[in-house]
DNA sequence: GTTAAGTAAACTGTTGACAATTTCTTGTCG
DNA sequence: CGACAAGAAATTGTCAACAGTTTACTTAAC
């Protein structure tokens, strides 16, 4: 298999890290591409052994996925790659909200003008991206405009915190919704967003960021809705590959 | 076989009942309560000593409160009590802020009567507790009251976040400062976060309850500085028995 | 054919031992 | 007296083995 060419690298560029580091992050990885389907069962000695580990690391590297929330421990039967359920997506959602606000708001305080500069070059390569419905382009800026945003509120609890909750997202399979104008759309806010950073008006920024990833949730839901209703009734979560923007 | 169900609602129990869970949470108590000290290492050995266990399930304690973010781990040295010094309580003070602010704004909209008057009761509680400068009363009132409106907003990840961020904040030992009018501002503050609960304002109550965190955090600081200036010396973050209340 | 009991396999929980690394001690040299 | 190197002790990192529990399978009875 490719484990080893896979893992060597890893290895030698998390050199620091005990083997323990270096098996959580695979575990992660391997939880967020999806090999290890939503809902199944971690098996150490399985992942052990693909890794030329055994289970001390395995279990250790287990223990704090519990704790960010990606893995669920039944005690004497296993940890469990977490289900994602409608409400458990809400709650994501809704703290998503929360704290890209406070970020809005931590930074409109505190941000100089090369760095509104810096975000509205951002804002202006997905203004053409939604122009021509580019979504390939324009969803890795979506990310790193957000991104920058946290970094610059200097926050590090705040940003691990997002994107805590980010890899949790990533459970729910339904990456990116592209129906209608959501380009078009999603960029308007982040004009609003961008507008109230330059203005250093922290209340706007808030609201402003607040709102936005509401839409997307209500965005994002509203296209879930569509494709169930219409016939896929596989009632597991995250099999739409539909696509939701922010 | 047949009590599946049964078990569900006891994880949590039966996941303290596993070895590994007694140990997190004895290390935690021990954390907390400031037996091992901040900066301190956590040995290994005399923690599995001293439980009357083996290092596996220390270990793998350890690994969860290094993702919670009680303890930092460096690499063949071992796990230390985190460190805070002040840019991190002004990070978690942040931090905090914005998760009791949308706490409050998830509330309102859609608290009922009955709720509003369970708190307007712990309000009225906190006016007499002021009233006669009784801390030791006020005290666990005010942590009641800002939990019950954390639980009612029943976002699990949200009340998550915000209980490991009060635990970090333990680190820092300098519990509440009573000082001047702290007790009857801060209830003035909880009189503002209920109206705007009540008038079922979602906006309001975001900002009422982020002001309530970020005065705590002057009061705190005010207090906090004013000890240091005046003689205590000692440099060390948490040397200082003052109370802080929010 | 279905169900139930009993048994075997698989898996998790835990431990003690060994290897690798760091830290402390000690003795020597300048 | 202090700096420094060598060795000893302590500590972390890793592993393989064993015990207890769960799951899967087989077989027998109805």
């Amino acid at each position: 298999m490719s484990d080893l060419t896979a893992t060597i690298p890893t290895i030698a560029q998390l050199r620091e890290n005990s083997l323990s580091g270096v098996v959580r992050h695979e575990i992660e990885r391997l939880i967020l591409s999806g090999e290890l389907p939503t809902g199944s069962r971690v098996n150490e000695n399985a992942v052990a052994l693909r890794l030329g580990v055994s289970r001390g690391p395995v279990r250790e590297a287990c223990r704090a996925l519990v704790e960010l929330g990606l893995l669920d421990l039944i005690p004497n039967r296993g940890v469990f790659v977490r289900r994602m359920d409608r409400h458990d997506v809400e709650e994501v959602y809704d703290l998503r909200a929360g704290l890209t606000g406070l970020a809005g708001s931590l930074l409109a305080s505190r941000i100089t003008d090369s760095e509104v500069e810096r975000l509205r070059g951002l804002v202006d390569d997905m203004d053409n991206a939604a122009e021509a419905g580019d979504f390939r382009h324009f969803y890795p800026v979506n990310l790193e405009f957000h991104d920058v945003i946290l970094q610059l509120t200097g926050n590090s609890r705040l940003i691990k915190s997002y994107r805590s909750l980010v890899k949790e997202f990533q459970l729910f399979r339904t990456h990116g919704l592209v129906q209608g104008d959501a380009l078009r759309e999603s960029n308007q806010e982040h004009h609003a967003i961008l507008d109230a950073l330059e203005a250093r008006d922290s209340r706007i920024a808030y609201e402003a960021s607040f709102r936005h990833v509401q839409h997307g949730k209500q965005r994002m839901f509203a296209a879930f809705d569509k494709l169930t209703q219409s016939g896929m009734t596989s009632a597991r979560q995250g099999m739409g590959h539909t696509r939701t923007i922010e």
